[in-house]
RNA sequence: AGCCCGCUAGCUCAACGGUUAGAGCGCCGCUCUUAUAAGGCGUCGGUUCCGGGUUCGAAUCCCGGGCGGGCUACCA
């Protein structure tokens, strides 16, 4: 047997398993890097996924893109790098190890001792990373991973003790260094596998990147009011929070009277929906255009917008109206005039931000005044904001301009300072009642709401966000200037980042296309950077900043750090480049050569990840390596989120370190939903864990359906749709191969039986010429990233294989001479197979290996070893015949319609008709010519004809073809060009009369004369209302009707009828193929081998009998029937009784 | 709040301004089959989101509105 058989029904997750073993002992990926090496370059550079939790079912889908195009181009010949990377650093780590411990907040962080917190940082990563690589090897993902045994006693030994001595054997020899330096060296040449964000490496080149930075005086320390997470302790930049993490929350809202001074019972109505910040007010602003009305309710008089007066509490008079700018300068009563904070002349603020809040001559309580703010507009509120520089970006920034002092009331948890009185020591998030009982008290309140509004939270932790007075560090991204960016000057380009990287952004190919609009949108948009956080587990910004002088000392690498301590360097020397070690190293200020210890705050994560296309190509190590490799011809990334994270800090560094594009095409994806159209969640009960997709559905499946949806939208996921696709896809692809293993055995048939193509009959070279079309139509569209259109592709090829060459073919590999014939089938299917295998193996790389290895590597051990090593195919032109192709397109059609005629008059197909009639145009006579025989054994006629007059058939419906007659119509009757009405309604009028004159005049001709004239190609004149039309052939559509009356179908121009008549032969002729069917029937029942030779008996009415002996030797040769008697069988044989077209049959069979 | 995309059969989606709006899946009926939980044929199924407009002619173009998704901004 020269195939392994393979049963139809197959348990593809267990098959797969088998192949990852198989990959695994043959070393078949480390082969194939051989095979490839100094072959053209092809770069993909890895988005790093978080090794902070197992992988879910939406990582899958972006790392099939991945595997899929890796694999196509080594197919294509491509040398490659083949390596994955893997996101370590930062507050997403550091969220879950606070989680394990049970901790609170950073003060328990500090409280633990940052060095075995980092270390532990370090051991999650190490830890997940080993759990994900083994999920993307099950999922068939080729990359020179790292052995995860290694990694797990990495983690191990760093949680033991990070400094005792290890030996580790990698690519160019044994590595040996403290456990804590051998893991800053992962992914680095020496070590080989994934690259580590946290490696020495990846921070070194940021600090460089950084460096460069502060060297165009890009960097600099903002003080500012931002979001700020009082849970993490960290201010939170505008990169960070995405569309989703602004859910709708419900808050108090309070609308205070402040009671303006000199103007006894007068009071400003002012709303806020943060209570809090009611304790730091400074100042009110209105809108100088807006009107503002003086209203009185009892004794008192109020000022509010007019567009806001419905929020007032019962009758109200109104006194006047004013515009804001009337008010300006007015002075009030704060709410909380009576806070020492509020008294401190020049503000008031934590600690560490004194010297940060500006050097207002006054105390809050004397500038409370009203201020004039362009913005202020009345939708909501009361047309009176309350101003709050130090808890309102806006207000911060009014404050500035207006000179007024800050008062920043809460330290980096959130809570109070001191000098807020009773609110001293409370959380921001718990004293609203104490405001309005404090408000109440002191009669201020005027009303309080609760208010439902979008309000930002932490997108790590899900804590509200505080606005808060921070100091942090900057990339400034440069100017917006007011103009198109295609006039501005080189100079203006060169101060400002945003637009040298849109520069770049031009040069890349966006898939799809809106990918362009939204990195550009989020350019021209962007703030400036945030590149600080105020954490512990993290790349340490190399800024040294001097309390002496207050210059800021930035360091650029290792070596220049080294150069420049002064202090600390044998405590830091032989760690990784991470806290606490590295703030040990003191250095001496450039400018005033004072000692300078380094700022404590790490760097935003994105800058680790944005640097990679530097770090692990040897930007600084390897130049010419860096040559070969940069920038990278492809990454893909799931689209939410990206374009102001990976995408852009990959531009952004790729832009600022080498001016040049880091990558030439970028395909983004969408975000995955369950089945449901639900995010998916494990409270939902909708959520599908990878490793328990890869159980129950299967790689390749999944892999399937990842590869064919559409990548811009989003996709839904879910047991349905795979088992959908593994019965609409993979099931009919396994059943073919396993039809041909089953038969190729049964014929000891080798692939070396190879009858010359031109040999084979018009099937086979039907199929064949598919195939080409096929290799045509995929190569292109992987070429440029479309995977689902090239794995749509193969979708209807799997049903013109299955369900129409191969149930046409079938007979051709059970009958019992072997011919040339049965050797051009089974060489034609082989074919077929063995290069579906090659196109399919990017998609799903097990069911393909599988198939190439029974196919091909049983007969040929001189043939590539696997699959993947195998070059991917071109089209043989010879092979791809496109007129035969058009043929088989006219023959399905006149089967299809003669298969609906026989379903419309109720004659089932095994009843034999005398003659199918085909009333076709002079290219489907042709085309149908070379496939009559098809045409007519398929559809169970004796013979196909062409119609010799159609009219008994079809009467013609004759249309005119506006989209043609158009053009003519417009010359004849032309727009008139005048603004006179009458004239234009006219010529409307007339237009109108020609278009449906058309229709009238064409019902009126000649149908059959004019079908007949077109069908010629001669032109007519027709006579339109007085007008004289040149009708040309394609001016008119001709439709055949078929007849009432007759068995007759039609599609377009083709009609097909059927000769309905029964002849007593033909009766004779259908009763002996039903008696043929129940004998087959039976045999399948009884469990008989395809082979089996047998005995038959059977008893029958007389026409039945009649018919049975008449077809003696047909039935014989269909059944393998080496006697058949007419008599009763034999006991134990296999029997059935049946009726049909009035008979009836006892049949029993007995295997010989 | 602004912008972009979409809204067509139960579901997923087609249809250069052109004629009777089509496929696949599902349902049901018939049928074919010694590879197939398969295949073939057919029935049923439509206010093309709504309302105006332009046009001889609108699912398609324009205006207004509704719903869904996305992006961006976030404000008292």
């Amino acid at each position: 047997m020269p195939f392994k058989p393979v049963s139809s029904k197959t348990n593809f997750p267990e098959l797969e398993r088998d192949i990852l073993r198989w990959w695994k002992e043959t070393d078949a990926f480390n082969k194939l890097r051989k095979l490839r090496a100094g072959g053209k370059t092809w770069s993909f550079v890895d988005g790093p996924i978080t090794a902070n939790n197992p992988m879910g079912v939406h990582h899958a889908w972006g790392r099939t893109y991945k595997d899929i195009f890796q694999r196509y181009r080594a197919m294509q010949g491509f040398d490659e790098r083949w390596q994955n990377g893997f996101d370590c650093q930062g507050l997403w780590v550091e969220v879950n190890v606070e989680k394990d411990l049970g901790f609170k907040s950073k003060r328990d962080i500090e409280a633990y001792g940052l060095a075995p917190f980092v270390v532990l940082c370090k051991q999650r990563v190490l830890n997940y990373s080993a759990v994900q690589t083994e999920q993307s090897v099950r999922l068939g993902y080729w990359m020179d991973w790292n052995d995860t045994n290694t990694l797990r006693m990495l983690s191990e030994k760093l949680g033991e003790n990070p400094n005792q001595m290890l030996t580790v054997q990698g690519p160019q020899g044994p590595v040996t260094g403290t456990v804590e330096q051998i893991v800053g060296q992962l992914g680095l040449p020496q070590l080989g596998g994934s690259y580590y964000t946290f490696s020495d490496e990846n921070n070194y080149q940021i600090w460089g990147f950084i460096k460069k930075c502060a060297d165009n005086g890009w960097l600099y320390k903002g003080t500012d009011v931002m979001p700020w997470c009082a849970r993490c302790g960290t201010g939170v930049s505008e990169h960070e929070i995405s569309t989703e993490d602004y859910p709708d929350l419900t808050h108090t809202s309070i609308t205070a009277r402040f009671p303006l001074r000199g103007r006894a019972n007068e009071y400003l109505l002012v709303w806020t929906t943060t209570p809090w910040t009611l304790t730091s007010n400074v100042a009110v602003a209105v809108g100088p255009e807006l009107t503002y009305v003086k209203v009185k309710q009892g004794d008192d008089v109020y000022y509010l917008s007019e567009g806001t007066v419905k929020m007032l509490k019962g009758a109200y008079e109104i006194l006047g109206r004013l515009k804001g700018a009337e008010m300006e300068g007015w002075t009030y009563n704060g709410p909380f005039d009576e806070l020492p904070a509020q008294q401190t002349v020049g503000g008031y603020a934590p600690a560490e931000l004194r010297n940060h809040i500006g050097n207002a001559q006054t105390s809050a309580v004397q500038a409370h005044r009203v201020i004039l703010w362009k913005d202020v507009g009345d939708a909501e509120g009361t047309g009176l904001v309350h101003i709050a520089p130090g808890c309102g970006a806006e207000d911060f920034h009014l404050g500035k301009e207006f000179g007024l002092p800050v008062v920043a009331p809460i330290d980096e948890n959130g809570t109070f300072i001191e000098n807020f009185s009773a609110f001293s020591g409370m959380s921001a998030f718990e004293v609203a009642p104490k405001v309005i009982e404090s408000l109440t008290q002191k009669n201020y309140l005027y009303r309080a709401d609760d208010y439902s509004h979008r309000y930002p939270t932490c997108w790590r932790c899900k804590t509200e966000l505080l606005f808060r007075l921070v100091d942090e560090w900057f990339i400034s991204m440069g100017e917006t200037y007011d103009k198109p960016r295609a006039q501005l000057k080189q100079a203006e380009k060169a101060r400002s980042l945003r637009y040298q990287i849109m520069d770049v952004v031009d040069q890349i190919k966006w898939v799809p296309q809106f990918g362009y609009d939204r990195e550009m949108d989020w350019l021209r948009l962007m703030h400036d950077w945030m590149i600080s956080k105020k954490r512990y587990w993290g790349l340490a910004l190399p800024i040294w900043e001097c309390v002496e002088c207050g210059h800021f000392n930035v360091i650029g690498s290792r070596d220049e750090l080294q150069a420049r301590a002064v202090e600390g360097w044998n405590k830091f020397d032989g760690h990784t480049p991470h806290r606490p070690f590295i703030d040990e190293v003191k250095i001496k200020c450039e400018k005033c050569g004072g000692k300078v210890t380094r700022i404590k705050d790490v760097g935003n994560p994105w800058l680790d990840a944005g640097i990679v296309t530097m770090s692990t190509m040897g930007y600084r190590t390897d130049r010419a390596y860096w040559e070969k490799w940069y920038p990278a011809d492809f990454i893909t990334e799931s689209f939410p989120g990206q374009f102001r994270n990976w995408f852009y800090s990959v531009l952004a560094m790729g832009t600022a370190v080498t001016g040049q594009p880091p990558f030439k095409a970028l395909m983004g994806y969408g975000t995955l939903f369950a089945e449901d159209g639900r995010p998916m969640h494990k409270s939902l009960g909708n959520a599908i864990e990878f490793n328990e997709a890869a159980d129950n559905i299967g790689a390749d499946v999944m892999r399937w359906m990842f590869a064919r949806t559409r990548y811009e939208t989003n996709m839904l996921f879910g047991y349905h749709v795979a088992d959908e696709t593994r019965r609409m896809f993979l099931l009919p692809l396994w059943n073919v191969y396993s039809f041909f293993v089953t038969y190729a055995n049964l014929d000891k048939w080798t692939p070396d039986r190879r009858p010359p193509t031109a040999d084979r009959n018009q099937l086979d070279r039907w199929i064949l010429a598919r195939l080409q079309s096929l290799i045509a139509e995929m190569t292109p569209l992987l070429d440029g990233y479309d995977s689902p259109s090239a794995a749509r592709a193969v979708e209807p090829f799997i049903d013109d294989l299955s369900n129409w060459y191969l149930r046409r073919s079938r007979r051709r590999f059970w009958k019992s001479e072997d011919d040339g014939d049965k050797q051009a089938a089974y060489a034609t299917l082989y074919e077929v197979l063995v290069t579906l295998t090659k196109l399919l193996a990017p998609f799903i790389p097990f069911v393909a290996e599988a198939m190439y290895q029974n196919l091909v590597r049983s007969v040929d051990a001189n043939a590539p070893e696997s699959v993947h090593h195998t070059n991917w195919p071109s089209v043989d032109e010879a092979k791809f015949d496109k007129q035969l192709l058009a043929d088989m397109a006219i023959a399905r059609s006149v089967v299809n319609l003669g298969h609906s005629i026989r379903a419309a008059k109720a004659i089932k197909v095994r009843q034999p008709l005398g003659r199918a009639i085909v009333v076709a145009d002079a290219a489907q006579r042709e085309s149908l010519t070379h496939l009559r025989d098809l045409a007519a054994d398929e559809l169970n006629v004796h013979a196909v004809e062409y119609a010799a007059r159609e009219e008994e058939l079809v009467s013609y419906q004759l249309r005119p073809n506006f989209a043609t007659l158009n053009e003519k119509v417009k010359v004849l009757v032309p727009e008139p060009e005048t603004d006179d009405k009458q004239i234009k309604k006219d010529a409307r009028e007339k237009r109108k009369a020609v278009m449906g004159g058309l229709t009238t005049a064409l019902n009126a001709a000649d149908a059959s004369q004019v079908a007949a004239t077109v069908r010629a190609g001669s032109s007519f004149t027709l006579d339109v209302n007085g007008l004289a039309i040149e009708i040309a052939p394609a001016d008119v559509l001709v439709t055949p009707q078929p007849k009432p009356g007759f068995a007759v179908a039609s599609e377009g121009t083709l009609v097909v009828a059927l000769d309905t008549n029964l002849t007593a032969e033909l009766v004779a002729e259908g009763l002996a193929r039903e008696f043929v069917r129940r004998v087959q029937d039976l045999r399948k029942s009884a469990n008989y081998d395809i082979a089996d030779h047998i005995r038959v008996f059977y008893t029958a009415t007389p026409k039945l009998a009649s018919a049975i002996e008449t077809w003696r030797e047909y039935i014989s040769g269909e059944t393998l029937a080496d006697e058949m008697q007419a008599s009763a069988a034999p006991a134990g044989a296999a029997s059935v009784e049946d009726g049909f077209d009035g008979e009836k049959l006892t049949v029993a069979l007995v295997k010989k």
